[in-house]
Formats: C-alpha cells, structure tokens, sequence
DNA sequence: CGCCATATTGAATCTGCTCAACCTTGGTGG
DNA sequence: CCACCAAGGTTGAGCAGATTCAATATGGCG
C-alpha cells in the first residue's frame, strides 16, 4: 500500500516515519507524504525521563508533540498543593492544545517516554490547510472528553475499591498487555503515588485495596509493579462498570 | 453590518434566526447566510420542560441541537442507580456527539430550556463543507474538556465545602448574574439533588454546607433558589481557587 | 388553608484519612 | 560479599469528614 506512493515522484514520507507509531493511528496518519516531509525537517525526537515535565501548568507552549511510547500523565495542582491526575496518554496520542498558547495543566512522562515535537505555528497553518488533520485533531478531542466523562464518574460516585479496579481495568484495556486465554498481565505504568493522585485517594487507601483485591484473587501481584488479572470480567465488575 | 447582507440577493438570515441568541456565539455564527436558510428549512424549534430529556444515554441520536435559553445538565447513571453530572451546558452551547452515532451520557433540561434542533446528516454535511464550522465545533470541545479537567480536580481533592463553593462560583460566572458593585445574584438553576450528583456528594451534606456558607457571611440564601454573593472573591477563595 | 415535594437539621455510623511504624527492594561502598 | 541506606510500598490504630437514616421545617401551588 505504501509501494505505489513510493513513485509518484514528488516525494516519499522520511524515513524516520516509516516505523513510528504516530504514522499509523496518530495524527500524521492524516498527512501527506510531502507535508510528512516538511514537518519532519523541523521537528525533534527525544526522550523523557519518569518524572520529568513536557509541558508546565500555565506555561507558555511553543509546540507540540507526539507521544511515540511511554505514558504521560496530564495533571492539575491546587494553591496548597494538593493534586489530581486528569488524564492520561498513551501512544499514538497527540499532546498540545490548540487555539490557545497556555497549557491548563502540567505534562509530565509517567514512564520513560519518546515523544516527536513540532514547532505549534507550522501545525497550526497545516491544520488550517488540511481538512483530516483537523479532523484527527477534533476527534481525538473528543475521545479525551468521552474518557475526562467517564472518570468524573469514577471519582465522584465510586468507592475507593472500586476506584482501584477501575484504574487497573483501564490500564489493562490500554497499555496491550500479554493475553493468554482469560488471563491478563500488564506492568503498572504508575508508581503508588501516582494512582493515588489519579483516583483522589491517598497511597495507603491504594496500597490497601489493591491488597483486599489481592486476597480476593481478582488480580495476582508481583514486585509491585507487575499485575496479572485472571478473569477480566471478574475486575470489570469490581470496577463497577455495570 | 448585516444590513449589506441583505441586499447581496442570493438571501438572507432566516428571519427567526436574526434574534437568536446562538446567531451569535453559538455555532451558527460560523455559517453564512445561505447556509443558515438551508439549516432552518429543517430545524426544529422547541421548549423541554425541566426534568425531560434531550438525549439519552447510550442512545441513538438522529439530531444536533443548539441551546437557545436554560440549562442542560449532562450525567450518566451507574447500574445501580448511582448518579454523576458530568457538564453543565448554557446558551448557546452546542448539543451532541460528532463522529460518533451514540450518546454516552444523558442531556437532560435543568431548568425551563428552549432548543433548536436540526438533522444529523444535515449538519455533517455542512460541517466537511464549512472549514470555520469544525473549528467552532472543535474549539466547544475543547472549553468542554478543559472544564472537564477542571471539575475533575473539584471532584477529586475538594472537601465537601469547596465543592459546594465551587459549585456556587460556577454558576456565578456562567448564568450572567445581576451585578452591582462587588455583590453578585443569581437563581440556582438545579435542585439540591442535582447539585449532590454534580459535586459527587448527598443532598443533605450540600444543604449543611450551603448552611455553613450563609452563617459565615459568604452568601445569603433567599427561597432556597435565589442566592446572593456580597463579596466574589471570597466565595473564590473558599472554593480553593488559589 | 392545607398538601406535597423539597430542603434542613440531628444523631449514629462508616469509609477513607492521618500519623507512625515496619517491610522490601535495589543500589552502593566498605 | 554483604551490610547499609534510601525510596517506595504495606500495615495498623485512632480520628474526622461525609453518609445514612430519621425527624422536622419550608414554601410553592391548587
């Protein structure tokens, strides 16, 4: 499919892209080779430790990224310090925000993360001459709010329990994990601290639940990171999804 | 300066159109006026009474609408009955899910609500043709999310107290209340009810904090609906923003 | 005026938080 | 090689904020 495009003379989509996740499902799926081309020229591909910040709450932005791999975290902080989790990122995710120049919340890499960035004022004249990428851009915009939808629930009417198997369902819809017949079995992307950020609860509430679902057997723990989930179904509706 | 328009020939703004309110910030501000004539030839014009739903979750959806006048509350209901309003939605918010054929919450009328309806291939349609209209359409889901974001950090890490301060600030800022000097009134436009399963909290803590807010002096109630704020900052500063 | 839905108040209970101690793991240097 | 240390995670006891359940008050409307 990509052979015939190879010779239309013009031009051919970088190198680099050929084996990057975002060409496929992320928003340079939406592009022309020769805007691939031009793009590429300007943009810087690198990596980012755990922990450290993409982007700062009420910074100004001068661009945006793709998320190639890893888990980024978007999170909000009160005066007083106190802080929530409001989303998170996986691959092929685009992160930025247009139509306005200051981030609302604060970007940081979850897990050791690769991410593409692009100058904002050239992607904002290619969203504004091509149609699909405004519409990759809309429509991922959109998944964002369906999942913010989702979580507010979560957050306003689960209990803690609840709340844990949520997050552990969700990881494990998100991050592909190894499936074997029933069993599930994923690495955490998120320290303790992190999905007690994610949920509105503290570490031990986290460490606690996560232990009572243990000795429910509904999911198996080794060296704290790595989960294996024996019965989906079983977690699903511990999660409280119906 | 719609006065030449009216004299282009080709046509003019329907006249229904020329007093309403979404002509202006709403959507319908991002079409021209031939487009506009179309659009009413199969709109919709109606009142749902508070209580009556506009969609409802999980549901298909034949229609888009705007909102004209009122409030719209956006929730979705567990299988328990357990409930969470996930937005609030004001004149001339745009109403529905493009891209997407399902609803996954419920859109139901807070207060008395007037809205204008319009088919959903109709609106496609006209959304791959005009590029300003996905940008407007794009730009809503973006306020959206971004007030997502924001009552995910109130449902997350507030006490009750800054919830409920929240809640009051909110709807300061978004019903234009009458102002004079530093005091600000306005009606409530939900029931305690409807404010417990937007702040993920009962009735009964809500009324103890409504309460507790007038002993303090931060508000005066009146008839249970009608609430004054002598002093916004300090309701600001009780809702823990900064 | 009286009724019904809505809101407030009170007392007991419980879920999740706080504070503190302890355990595990992985890395470092004697 | 192993003792030590720091960071992250778990566990426990007591406490506090929010819920539950029940009684009472208010106010809109026929």
């Amino acid at each position: 499919m990509d052979a015939h495009k190879k010779h239309t003379g013009e031009c051919e989509a970088p190198t680099v892209c050929k084996a990057c996740e975002a060409r496929h499902g992320g928003i340079c799926a939406a592009l022309t080779a020769s805007q691939l081309v031009e793009l590429n020229k300007h943009s810087t591909r690198r990596k980012v430790e755990p922990g450290n910040e993409v982007i700062g709450q009420g910074e100004r932005v001068g661009s945006y990224s793709n998320i190639l791999n890893g888990v980024v975290k978007l999170s909000k902080m009160m005066a007083d310090g106190r802080q929530q989790i409001v989303g998170l990122q996986f691959a092929p995710d685009f992160l930025g925000r247009p139509f306005l120049s200051e981030s609302s919340v604060t970007a940081e890499a979850a897990t050791e993360t690769e991410i593409c960035s692009f100058p904002r004022p050239l992607v904002d004249r290619m969203v504004s001459e091509a149609r699909d990428l405004e519409r990759k851009l809309h429509s991922q915009s959109l998944k964002e709010l369906d999942e913010a939808r989702d979580w507010m629930l979560t957050l306003g009417r689960k209990t803690a329990q609840e709340k844990v198997a949520s997050f552990l369902y969700l990881i494990a819809t998100h991050i592909d994990p190894e499936k074997s017949g029933n069993t599930t079995t994923f690495d955490l992307p998120l320290s303790r601290a992190d999905i007690a950020d994610f949920l509105g609860l503290t570490i031990e509430t986290v460490s606690r639940q996560m232990t009572k679902l243990r000795k429910d057997g509904i999911i198996i723990i080794e060296n704290n990171r790595h989960v294996i989930v024996p019965d989906a179904r079983r977690l699903r509706y511990a999660a409280g999804n119906d």
